[in-house]
DNA sequence: TGTACATCAGTGAACGCGCGTTCACTGATGTAC
DNA sequence: TGTACATCAGTGAACGCGCGTTCACTGATGTAC
């Protein structure tokens, strides 16, 4: 259902907000942008969206809840950035293609993770996992009620691999697994960089380490 | 100095503890264990110890220094691990050893954090960087008041691959950054595991997911 | 088209919680004489 | 060896804080007739 009304501005404000929810979650993003996770809490929100702070019980079961669902928001903002990346790539050669498709993606995961470690954080925060044994690894990912869905971080990396593959570059005997490697690759990268032991590098010994790290993943593949 | 009395046991409490610090990081480093570094509470901390919740300011500045001081007991044990398993490797063969030596490093890094999750999360929990730029990458580690500093998982790392290049595995010219590539991939494996969206992986997985890590930064280093 | 009424989506006040930190204190210890 | 006293290392009470959650409520909306 499509909202009566765009969002009220000022005084003006109607006493039916039309879509709080996505409100609420748009205001959790925010307030993870720049506080990370721990930032995205309850009263905050509702602060940060005008509303009164039990507000958002009509719209999610509890903070837990909200935060899973900020968490996604963040999530796809990755998966667009490293969707954008790819398709930049212009090489027709098709192994250097492939190559430079996989590093392209490789580069906007940790460039995400440096210029928006708010949202890096808070995109892999997660509760503790329920036990249910219901859930695989984030297949896709709704960016906002009815949006069409975008394919993972995931999916991305794995859809990648594959034109490596079919490029030639990389074995299909190698290819089981990959996805693990490259993946702790540029995450691990991205953890030490943001809150890790790494944290201080200079901006040129951090230059050195992203190549470093994606050169290796890059000759390890081969 | 070293305490005049040991630990008090039960009720034959002094009112002079003895070596108060030390107790409040143990008691800090058992909460850890469990609930990680948000369990690490002043508090809390104290309750266990077994004294009241002002005392620690006596030791600590504040909370985020007690925290400070159990990260890095975390962080210490993390190194122990390592440097244990390293040393347990038996092989003659100079180029072997050196490889079984640094996969050995690698395995005890993502076995730390999967058998010590509350361990591995709060080692690498850190304050913001202070920013006053005086603090390097973490060189090596005081164990406990006076004890023989332990070198830290980003030393023995080195050390690792230092003699990687001495037998001749790794060329000279590829040993520099080589820490950050080895380093990025067995901490990112290890978050994605226990954070991330990797958590759910069943078993047999995981051993494959922690094998073709090692073996594709091996291979690319080599 | 008008109206009664059920339902939906907000509000405001209140609850209990555990936290970090500060205060004035007191018991224990070490030391100068 | 004995004693006065400064200092050290704890205690107990209290503060203010922001939080998640619940409650009874009220204003707005949609719908059956």
């Amino acid at each position: 259902m499509v909202p009566r009304r765009a969002a009220p501005s000022g005084a003006a404000r109607a006493y039916h907000h039309g879509n709080l929810r996505a409100a609420l979650v748009a205001a959790g993003v925010e307030l993870a942008r720049t506080g990370g996770p721990n930032a995205v809490v309850l009263r905050a929100v509702s602060r940060q969206a005008g509303v009164s702070h039990n507000a958002a019980y009509r719209h999610f079961a509890n903070q837990e809840d909200l935060l899973a669902a900020v968490a996604q928001q963040c999530m796809t903002r990755l998966s667009l950035l490293m969707n954008e990346r790819m398709s930049r790539v212009t090489t027709r050669h098709r192994a250097r293609r492939a190559q430079a498709r996989l590093e392209a993606i490789g580069r906007a995961y940790i460039d995400f993770a440096r210029t928006e470690p708010g949202w890096f954080r808070t995109a892999f925060t997660s509760a503790q996992p329920h036990a249910d044994g219901g859930s695989r690894i984030e297949p896709a990912i709704e960016v906002a009620d009815g949006a069409d869905p975008v394919p993972g971080p995931y999916e991305i990396l794995n859809a990648g691999l594959d034109e490596l593959v079919e490029a030639g570059v990389l074995t299909p005997a190698r290819r089981p697994g990959a996805e693990y490697a490259a993946w702790s690759a540029v995450h691990g990268l991205s953890s030490l960089l943001l809150d890790g032991p790494l944290r201080e590098l200079p901006e040129t010994e951090i230059e050195r380490a992203i190549s470093t790290v994606l050169t290796v993943v890059s000759r390890g593949l081969a």
